[in-house]
DNA sequence: TTCTTCATGTAATTAGTTACATGATTGA
DNA sequence: TCAATCATGTAACTAATTACATGAAGAA
């Protein structure tokens, strides 16, 4: 009964049911499209989840039938409307970002430069998939396409961050694949060229700054 | 002894410990200054993993005294090296991305127009002091006063990563706030501004053509 | 001498993932 | 009618976090 058990994620599932009702297997469609993007999680939490809330008395479940095989249907309650507000009203926790490939980078004196160019060259393409995804869910949207119109002003600024952020993550694959393709095949024997730094700081004093 | 159960955080910790021998207080200090923009974990996890590492034979733990009070340093074995080199022989994962305030701002529609506001400023301001540390560690380096410069190519290419997200956080909460201020105080209500959507398909299409 | 912070850990809890199971639907 | 895929879930496991505990060193 009480919310204080209550997670991001479950929030994030009390989120989309406060736009319609679904079921649990529309969610990892949905997951797959948007949320993913910024809060991804495993299909199985979003069948735990709604159960949460139902326990919780935030949603409540219908069942009903496909052919002749149940499913449930969620939906939100106005106490769940209410819960939903409130988390609204707190400030959101910034980014966490964790980054295996780059920790490979970060690594790379103890392997190899062709390692290196690897992870370097799997960052690349992945970021390139998911501009891609991006594109094909904006130009969608670019020609009224988009399954929620009616929220477009949220969807800019969240579709804008996460292309914004694809976008950063390619052109850095790219400039480091320059760089590290002119290392030696050891690269703890690379020459570090001293304008990198000088940019990178020159960057960084700039966003400190703001 | 199997390498079979290691994870990434695993490896996280052997990779340090093949930079320097640590001990697992030394490692929660580097955590904050270095592989917590990258790699993010509780002080807890650096004292366990080192043990896991002892236990599969990849590093040995040796008893010093500071005073009368033990303390335990990890460094790494031939055999820990050799794990280590296949580990950054295969490319690493794709960046993960966790953002609770940008799920709040995407769910905005369902909140106040201020609650929204108050993410995107607690964004702005993180982002601010995240490129802070980012900028103070870049001067180190840049007077020569650098811990490990020896490792100058690969800090080159994570500082410039995690420089350029910040950067890139920063400038999308200043111009999310511009956005979001002239929204009225029910942001279900606010209109979509067309040249929006436009530009950020551009971008997408853009970054998906690398 | 006492208080605070630094330093070094352990224990309890949990949020999340991976793996499994199985019925329904579709198309070859 | 058989295989593949869609759809709907459960169970087992684990990586990680939070909370707790405590000695040493340095400051007031």
């Amino acid at each position: 009964m009480s919310t204080a058990t209550l997670t991001t994620t479950s929030y994030a599932v009390l989120g989309l049911l406060a736009v319609k009702p679904w079921s649990s297997y529309e969610l990892t469609q949905q997951m797959d499209r948007s949320l993913g993007h910024i809060w991804p999680r495993a299909t199985s939490k979003l069948y735990e989840e709604p159960k949460k809330l139902v326990a919780a008395g935030l949603a409540r479940s219908d069942d009903e039938r496909v052919g002749r095989r149940p499913r449930t249907m969620y939906r939100i309650t106005p106490k769940g409307r209410r819960a939903l507000a409130r988390w609204l009203d707190e400030p959101g926790a910034a980014p966490a970002l964790e980054f295996e490939g780059l920790l490979k980078v970060f690594f790379s004196d103890h392997g190899t430069r062709d390692g290196a160019l690897a992870s370097i060259a799997a960052t690349a393409e992945w970021a390139r998939a998911q501009a891609e995804i991006s594109r094909a869910v904006g130009e969608e949207y670019e020609a009224g396409q988009g399954r929620f119109t009616e929220r477009q002003p949220q969807l800019d600024l969240t579709a804008r961050f996460v292309t914004d952020f694809y976008a950063m993550v390619g052109e850095w694959a790219a400039w480091a694949n320059g760089v590290v393709a002119t290392w030696p095949d050891d690269p703890s024997r690379a020459v570090s060229d001293p304008s990198i730094g000088t940019e990178t700081l020159r960057r960084a004093r700039r966003a400190a700054r703001r």
